[in-house]
DNA sequence: CGGTATATTGTGATGGTTCACAATTGCAGG
DNA sequence: CCTGCAATTGTGAACCATCACAATATACCG
């Protein structure tokens, strides 16, 4: 068995120097290519540099710049409804940052965010949080960074806190309409776990706009937005009440596991039930039949949310807002028009 | 709008070591409990760094000790079949460590790799790679590496780097006997891109097994792992035969894909063809029919990986060898019996 | 050719933690 | 009262990049 190779000692400015027969700041200046060095010594201490294969020492940079090109991202553990994590490092990756990924137990109680942070405040640039249930009150975060940017994904809509989310209400109000435009009256919904401001959002909104055109929810259950909470919770529904005849489900896993219940239960979708989702992930066109939800661009999300910030890092002084981004509706085969009763 | 609040300049050592009146070095003792303090000196420290709420400054530990705490993750956007990042991140929280993640694009040149590891490679401890394709060479990873501790995930059955994998091979004769034993002889195949170890090595042992028996794939079509492309590949397929009676799909996603592919056709499954995937994600159960697969148990591989990695960071002098993970068979509604012609 | 301006190069100190070693204190024994 | 020993506490230097500033060297002017 081979075994690991000594650890080569990596090559320092001062090394660099030795080598090339000048001072460590003379190297210095190349390396950042500042003006004021002689042409001939530039190319030899860039042969050195080349040949000793120098880089700079990242700790060492943090330490006397205070930037690190790093971002920390905090999630918890099992966390659906956010964007994926390869997105938010794709994202971070594009604007020139390395994400440091810390992922939590699920709660995510206030002292694991803290050690969290405290671990690596002073190692990374800002802190992107998808903080999904109102476990942290708004004032103690700002304390938890220590003063340093961060961006709250997924959080409250109009929580006064830098954040960026994606507006639920709007992307139900498209939904509602469509489906009272086929004609439901009937309308049966499976939740996101209610302690989930998306979730919720998206509750209450249905609830409002089912209001709104003099209706209210056939019935209701919660799920956890996982696809087998989503089968189970559309069991318990169809056991007490068969004459729904449309179901909303508050993602789009929970709504395949939905869909695999109605069709054990011998109706058919959208003839019998139509089935909504929310979040329009790739599968969902192939779904059986592929279902209409709502998009959710969670590439745009992560984008966004690392612009922003990005730019509190770069600028200093960026105001405290909240950015909003608008969902879409997506019509596919699940829903269809009531047949006349 | 509010601003970002001052960030509040962190206590040092030395500011510790001022307000309670002692040395810094007595203050670096009762942070790190060594012994030799008096009593009451080291509860008055401990009160001032309380106080000040003092915490070591990552980047000045990383320089003195040479270690971080951190591993590095490296991968390419979008590739599937490898452990999703979340459990990677998780099982390296689970071993103390904290995860950077690098997202390369696509392809992945060996220049990006390398440049990813340089940018970073002497402040992780280690560093991870998924590397399901043939597009570096062994012998320059290790240099790539600096010596530095890695371990490979997703990578040739055999290669005698560190690395984790699942034994795509035993898999594949689990889901062939299977197959077999339910009468089917009319086989075909929609596998992973042929590039990917892991799909090549599924595909050619699906040829093994068959050769074994007697038979051959009756066809093959080469998919992308993705949704769609298992939707194409399966048109294409009934396009241009319809008398298989099993259908071996490189991954479950794909295997949705066919799935629709096949209602479309008017195909029952699996009364007129039976479908077998492979990764056993938990969606894959409630598909229309529910999905006989191959489980791959990716949290148990990021554990395994991290885990070694760990050691390898930890113990300094841990052999280079390859680690290989079961995978097993999960029978559910997709395959039966091939119904006497 | 002295003197100033400019280009080029070098020195010293900083950041915060860690470690080896030196200095101080307290107390018992002689 | 002083030596010896241990317990306690302190100093200096190292890690490596960065920055302000000091020190040369070269060019140009009168």
């Amino acid at each position: 068995m081979r075994q690991l190779s000594q650890a080569k000692q990596a090559a320092t400015l001062r090394d660099v120097a030795r080598a090339a027969g000048v001072s460590y700041q003379t190297v210095w200046r190349v390396v950042k290519g500042h003006p004021h060095v002689a042409e001939n010594t530039r190319r030899r201490v860039r042969e050195v540099l080349e040949q000793l294969d120098y880089r700079p020492h990242r700790a060492a940079q943090v330490l006397t710049t205070g930037r690190s090109g790093m971002l920390q991202l905090v999630v918890f553990k099992g966390m659906y409804g956010a964007p994926p994590l390869s997105a938010l490092v794709h994202a971070a990756y594009v604007h020139g940052y390395t994400m440091m990924v810390t992922e939590l137990e699920r709660p995510g109680s206030i002292e694991a965010i803290r050690d969290a942070l405290r671990e690596s405040s002073r190692i990374v640039d800002g802190m992107l949080m998808v903080l999904p249930y109102p476990h942290i009150p708004y004032g103690v975060l700002g304390d938890l960074c220590q003063g340093r940017p961060f961006v709250v994904i997924g959080t409250e809509v109009g929580a006064h806190i830098p954040s960026v989310v994606i507006d639920q209400a709007y992307g139900m109000e498209l939904l509602c309409h469509h489906l009272l435009s086929l004609g439901h009256r009937a309308i049966a919904e499976i939740s996101g776990p209610l302690m989930n401001f998306d979730a919720r959002a998206r509750h209450e909104a249905l609830c409002e706009q089912l209001a709104g055109a003099g209706l209210s929810l056939w019935m209701s259950m919660e799920g956890n937005f996982d696809v087998a909470s989503g089968y189970r919770a559309a069991k318990r529904l169809l056991a007490s009440s068969r004459t729904f005849t449309a179901l909303v489900v508050g993602n789009d896993a929970m709504a395949l596991g939905a869909l695999r219940a109605l069709h054990e239960a011998g109706l058919r979708v959208p003839e019998d039930v139509s089935v909504v989702g929310f979040d329009d992930r790739p599968e969902t066109a192939y779904f059986e039949p592929p279902l209409t939800t709502v998009r959710q661009d969670f590439d745009a999300l992560a984008q966004e949310s690392v612009a922003y910030l990005a730019s509190m890092v770069e600028e200093a002084r960026v105001s405290w807002e909240q950015r909003v981004l608008d969902p879409e509706l997506v019509v596919r085969q699940s829903t269809g028009s009531v047949i006349a009763a």
